[in-house]
DNA sequence: GACAGGTCAATTGTTGGACCATAGAAAAAG
DNA sequence: CTTTTTCTATGGTCCAACAATTGACCTGTC
């Protein structure tokens, strides 16, 4: 693509002379890293692009891995290990016996919410940064849910809010629990799972922060209640950019408490 | 290893009589559908586990293939779909060769970018769902990035919104890979790796919609050049607050744009 | 000493074959 | 019609061997 050297373009000049050219420093001018991609890699590739191409609806079937090997002319192993690769992924998943075997799926929230964790412990994702992406997206949430909640959801949020406040007065673990599963309700309500699934991924990986920090205190919990009670009266009106404002402060407030129980728990880590 | 003839047992009591006990019912109580995991599945958890845990610095030596097939049992094709699978998450990479090896690594952004794009490929997920969370996240990136943001970030910008002005003339496939550039710049200058991301995948996500509806009319282009000047003027004067509000003033915009292309796009193709 | 080239060995990459386990359909039995 | 059994295509697992890769090490040459 960026050969330096133009006579080997379209004059037909002897191409691969064993005797090195004389400009062969030309040669070696835009040559990178020579990357030889494995067989698996390569199947995934193609299947990947298939499968996504919207030519197979979910549910749709594969080739067995035996019909593969013979198509490729790669081994079973190889083609295993192409299909393991898009299973971890998300995009199939395979079944045993026969009218069994591999089926384009739709990629889970779960699939996603583990890949966006894997993504924040495997890079140590600093707690500040988690904070800034739920403070944008935790009031989306609360926006859209106070414009698109059905009963169902209003319901739902009602039961969890009940259990909340019970928890309030008992252990902290447990209403810590119960606090995740009222984000969880209002990210359904919000009725866009890609939203939905982000902000509770983050708000997962700030729960677990906060579970070593033991922040949660009956002062803390108390608020906590408070401020969604607020904030579910906003969605019960459907008054949108109320629910985002109160949210908001909410995450603010909930961030600056997490941060200053972290800080605190690292100062008695360092009493050691 | 499964064989119902319980005479083969040493112990000589006969479990797994033919006859089923008067007491079976009770036994079936609370027995749900057993699931067996691929022993591959197990080992990767095992290792992911190991290496979520922190015990493995990124970079350490996970064992050889060999070594692992000793100590759990498994064959080498088990280890390696294990392998394959943690290295499609992006926890560790592999290299052939004495001194090579499967080593721990940071999943890159570009990881979580795939897996953002095939959850939304996947699911099918609807333009309107993509708007939403760029309207959360893209507000965000620029209030930090206007917190945030070094000389270099600045020139940065700069240079890419100069090259963004010079291609609104011209074919607008070059201007929306400006465009892209354009917020690539502004997401690495708000310095949180996770937000900026995020947004960027979504961003790319509405840029692949829009390279279908051929959205990007001379008008359009105009708009959105002058709009990035004055998101770039806010970031240049460290105004966090009003570039927030300029950038989402801008999405707001450029949804509303494509939208109505779409629809258009889509009456133009039921009229074939 | 510096450099070019060759040798070596440990590790992943790939293949082929074999057998087991699973699960649904289809046939047989009641 | 219902239940049971049989059948069989499919994924799950294992083993053994060889090829390809790659960095360290050695060796000769200048």
């Amino acid at each position: 693509m960026t050969t330096a050297d133009s006579s080997l373009e379209p004059g037909l000049p002897p191409i691969g002379q064993p005797l090195p050219s004389p400009q062969v420093g030309a040669m070696l001018e835009g040559l990178t890293r020579l990357k030889v991609p494995k067989s698996s890699d390569v199947l995934a590739d193609r299947l990947r692009r298939e499968i996504l191409s919207d030519a197979y609806p979910p549910g749709a079937s594969l080739p067995t891995e035996r019909e593969l090997v013979s198509a490729t002319g790669l081994s079973r192993g190889s083609v295993r290990e192409a299909l393991r690769m898009l299973e971890a992924q998300g995009l199939v998943s395979t079944r045993a016996g026969r009218y069994g075997g591999t089926t384009v799926s739709q990629p889970t929230d779960d699939h996603l919410a583990n890949h966006i964790s894997h993504y924040a412990k495997g890079r140590s994702v600093p707690l500040q940064s988690l904070v800034d992406v739920r403070l944008a997206l935790e009031p989306m949430v609360a926006f859209l849910a106070a414009e698109r909640r059905t009963e169902a959801d209003l319901i739902s949020l009602r039961a969890i809010s009940a259990r909340l406040d019970k928890s309030a007065d008992s252990d902290p673990a447990v209403f810590l629990e119960e606090n995740a599963n009222w984000h969880d309700a209002l990210a359904a309500a919000s009725h866009n799972p890609l939203l939905g699934t982000l902000a509770t991924s983050v708000g997962v990986l700030m729960f677990e922060a906060s579970q070593l920090a033991n922040f949660a205190t009956a002062e803390v919990r108390q608020r906590v209640c408070r401020a969604h009670h607020r904030i579910l009266e906003a969605i019960e009106l459907g008054d949108a950019e109320l629910a985002r404002r109160r949210v908001e402060r909410d995450v603010q407030a909930y961030a600056l408490a997490l941060e200053a129980a972290v800080t605190a728990s690292n100062w008695a880590r360092q009493a050691d």
